[in-house]
RNA sequence: GGGCGGGUGGCGAAGAGGCUAACGCUGUGGUCUGCAAAAUCACCAUUCACCGGUUCAAAUCCGGUCCCGCCCUCCA
């Protein structure tokens, strides 16, 4: 496998032991995350699955910055207690992380937790000369480690004369950052060597990664915009307190724009992922996020996310069709020939395509195209080949296999809830009758009403030779499909179709929903169980 | 100013020396269909910002020009 290693500017090849530990720096939590903030975690989580599709154990870590100046502010604003603020939108976090299936990091520290291994740090780093105090904040002396700027690819000589960074006196070196902040009136504080008072920012994220993956981290990730500083510093700390290599490999992932700007919460261009995600399904999301590659520039409006969800509703699609190919309980294993096995032999031979493009920096992109051509081969195979001949079952069987597989390293088939049907999913097919009946009839007129109707309330129905298929996102309020059965079984009866107004009743019934007719029209209650 | 990265069809996006420049969306035509939808089959870049160069061979390498984004300040 190779990654392109931002410390070296170029792709490597990835020599990875089997146990991998990937350290992901996440959010500073006073606010909800917005689609910029969910690139790396979809990113990463992809990289994280596909290592272990690959066969290696990995150790994944993202931190929580729940110790922070914005924090602070906020919460001061607001009047609440910094630390339950910042554990509020930790929740918040979770409850967005999760609807997106991002799988949970193996731990997730943060920063109020590990007070003492950070104060150890900065300890340390005095002792060897790499830090210095002053009236209690704590600074990191860049110039006594020789390597600095190696990751963002600066020069410290440059640097120091440059001096943009705004300068505090009491600095030796305006590009010194602090390690340790001594707390003002009203913030929170942790007693320590120096002062009453927090770490700085870069320190967390050296100590917390080191302390669950040891010395030297395998992989190390998050947005290009922490390349420098904070990554930078990550090192320096790091390195100057191990003596050893902070990380092997370092990813970034690009931003995600708007009209072109990088979407950021200074710049107030950001859409908050939970509005995102209560409109558009999370699978969409995703595959939108990578169906580019992870390290390019991802422009962002309403339209991509469209195109997005038309171009994996074809992907979706394959796996509706495979599931109505398969029939239950046929597994003759057996030699395949003739169309089975070019099938067979063609998803194998897009599977190992797959493989190579993920291997190859973690191409999703590319391999998001195999998996499409493995789509167009499932779908035209199912609509040439019997159904039931076994070997076709075979073929089409370990199709379906080799293709959810890709698709969940990927995580773009959200895994439907098997759980309970819910009565509106129970009253669907009475409306597929109803219609069947009515095209049965040529009674086109109330096939079509039926089909739009649905259609106006987002499910899509797609006539098979016999039963139709329903296609929505969210299903309308049951009491809104309820009414809509009540008044057609009204229509029926004016027209004295009594058999089928009697079939609405009787299927109602059969759900629990018992009809009444009164004076005023058609009730309905549910029947208690 | 310094450091990264990029400019590929109507749109999105792969490709990084040599098969017909993947794949998706959109569009067009055919099959299927009561009509649709889905599916399917076919078509849709002699050309990869521009100009030079290297090479038997360049979208891919080198030099120059023009644009664009990001970082250098909290940011994923």
């Amino acid at each position: 496998m190779k990654v392109y290693n931002t410390l070296s500017g170029q792709k490597e090849i990835m020599d990875l032991k089997p146990e991998v530990g990937m350290y992901v720096c996440g959010p500073t939590t006073y606010n909800y995350i917005h689609l910029g903030n969910a690139r790396p975690l979809v990113v990463f989580d992809t990289v994280r699955r596909y290592l272990e599709y690959r066969g290696y154990k990995v150790t994944y870590i993202q931190n929580f910055t729940d110790v922070d100046d914005k924090i602070i502010q906020w919460a001061n604003e607001l009047g609440e207690d910094p630390l339950k603020f910042a554990d509020f939108y930790i929740e918040k976090y979770f409850e967005d992380a999760d609807k997106l299936g991002i799988r949970r990091a193996d731990m997730h520290p943060r920063v109020s937790e590990h007070m003492q291994e950070i104060i150890e740090a900065v300890k340390t780093l005095v002792d060897k000369g790499f830090a210095y105090e002053i009236n209690g904040d704590v600074y990191y002396r860049v110039k006594a480690f020789s390597d600095y700027g190696k990751l963002s690819g600066r020069s410290i000589t440059d640097m120091l004369a440059g001096a943009r960074v705004e300068v505090d006196e009491r600095k030796e070196e305006p590009v010194d950052f602090a390690l340790w902040k001594s707390a003002k009136p009203g913030e929170p504080y942790w007693g320590s060597p120096w002062s009453k008072g927090r770490p700085g920012w870069h320190i967390e994220c050296s100590v917390m990664s080191t302390r669950y993956l040891g010395d030297t981290v395998d992989i190390h990730g998050g947005g290009s915009d922490l390349i420098f500083p904070h990554h930078e510093n990550e090192i320096a700390q790091a390195e100057a307190v191990t003596g050893k290599p902070f990380v092997r490999y370092w990813m970034h992932n690009g931003f995600i724009t708007v009209n072109k700007e990088k979407m950021s919460k200074s710049l107030g261009n950001f859409f908050i992922l939970r509005d995102i995600l209560d409109k558009i399904p999370a699978d969409v999301v995703r595959y939108y996020l990578i169906a580019t590659h992870y390290r390019s520039p991802l422009d962002f409006d309403d339209g991509k996310l469209e195109e997005a969800r038309r171009a994996l509703n074809r992907l979706k699609n394959t796996l509706i069709l495979l599931n109505e190919f398969l029939i239950a309980d046929r597994h003759e294993k057996q030699e395949l020939s003739g169309q089975a096995r070019e099938l067979d032999e063609e998803i194998q031979r897009l599977c190992d395509l797959f493989i190579e493009a993920m291997d190859d920096d973690f191409n999703t992109a590319r391999a998001i195209g195999h998996l499409f051509e493995m789509a167009h081969s499932i779908n035209t195979f199912i609509a040439n080949e019997n159904r039931e001949n076994s070997m076709n079952q075979e073929a089409a069987r370990r199709a379906a296999k080799t293709f959810k597989e890709l698709g969940s390293v990927l995580g773009i088939f959200a895994e439907a809830a098997a759980d309970t049907e819910s009565i509106g999913e129970k009253l669907l097919p009475l409306f597929a009758q109803l219609r069947k009946s009515a095209r049965k009839e040529k009674d086109y007129s109330l096939a079509d009403h039926l089909r739009d109707w649905l259609g106006s309330h987002g499910i899509t129905i797609e006539d098979q030779q016999e039963d139709s298929r329903f296609r929505y996102d969210n299903l309308p309020d049951t009491q809104v499909l309820i009414e809509k059965l009540l008044e057609l079984r009204g229509e029926f009866k004016n027209k004295k179709l009594y058999a089928k107004a009697d079939f609405i009743r009787d299927s109602l019934l059969e759900q629990g929903i018992i009809i009444e007719d009164t004076k005023e029209g058609a009730r309905y209650k549910f029947a208690d169980r």
